[in-house]
DNA sequence: CTACTTGCAAATCATTTGCAGATGA
DNA sequence: TCATCTGCAAATGATTTGCAAGTAG
């Protein structure tokens, strides 16, 4: 499909694990086995998780002492520092997605499964657009949830 | 503007008092002097709170002994049961507004001062039910948060 | 070297709960 | 009457922090 030569890596995304050590330098901040590890193990998966879930996944390092649970936490803020992860907050606990790698998007919950279901919508980001300017507000980014009820548990009630 | 006769009392709203004591009713609760307080001075005002903040309202009640922190939870749980209050997450601790005889709408939430903008928009509303129905979700409700930094904010910085 | 990190144990802190006495219907 | 409430003190539980020992650069 190519020929000899090769565009630049324009927009081309770094491994995740490499955009965080570039996080870090620019911090001044060390690249340590257990950020490593932790970075690896939060984007080895698609899915969202909180520290607990996260933790499971690393449940064998953390017997053998190699992460424990602060650093686990201390990364994980870390990330959203570097904004390769978004949080938000479900039933007392704070839930983490791939904000790096991932398109963005929107989700619709069930609160019967807690299930969340991604959708995106241009549109939407026009109405949110469309709002902010009306009140001279910046936008940054912006979360929307849907509450209700999902196919799947409809069935079965 | 009227003559001599009146319409039904239809789609009148009970104080909030009254439809909390509906509600409780409903349940086989008891309307409590400590209820009555808490409902009252909830709707008293129509600002975003959370517990603290209602709690400093509070505070002479609290300090004559006729009401508890833990009662104040119990009833601002319950007022959320009752549809009347809405809740919400914001740096760790649950933050409430007003659902009962307030318009539903979004917020576009300022990260460098904590202010609460409020919008509304029905074109927001069908792009959700669109959303859900392409999942074939049924909505109960939805949350929309704008993060970015108000006109007042980007002034000063 | 030595400043940044880590694991541990202990601290936080908003919110919740057990319980005995108080109270609404 | 008596089931429901309330205040108190204590418990919870996720997350954070102080600190001495470990380690990246």
């Amino acid at each position: 499909m190519s020929g000899s030569f090769t565009l630049g890596p324009v927009h081309v995304k770094l491994p995740p694990a490499e955009r965080f050590g570039q996080f870090l330098e620019s911090r001044g901040k060390r690249i340590t086995r257990q950020r490593r590890l932790i970075v690896d193990t939060v984007f080895s998966h698609h899915d969202h998780f909180d520290a607990d879930e996260l933790m499971d996944h690393l449940q064998e390092l953390i017997a053998q002492r190699k992460v424990s649970r602060p650093t686990v936490y201390r990364t994980l803020s870390e990330l959203v520092e570097a904004g390769m992860l978004r949080t938000m907050t479900l039933g007392g606990r704070s839930v983490y997605e791939h904000e790096y790698g991932y398109p963005s998007h929107d989700h619709l919950y069930c609160q019967m499964c807690n299930k969340l279901i991604e959708f995106h919508s241009a549109e939407l980001e026009q109405i949110r657009d469309a709002a902010a300017r009306e009140h001279d507000f910046e936008v940054i980014s912006h979360r929307m949830f849907v509450t209700g009820t999902c196919a799947e548990c409809r069935r079965n009630r």
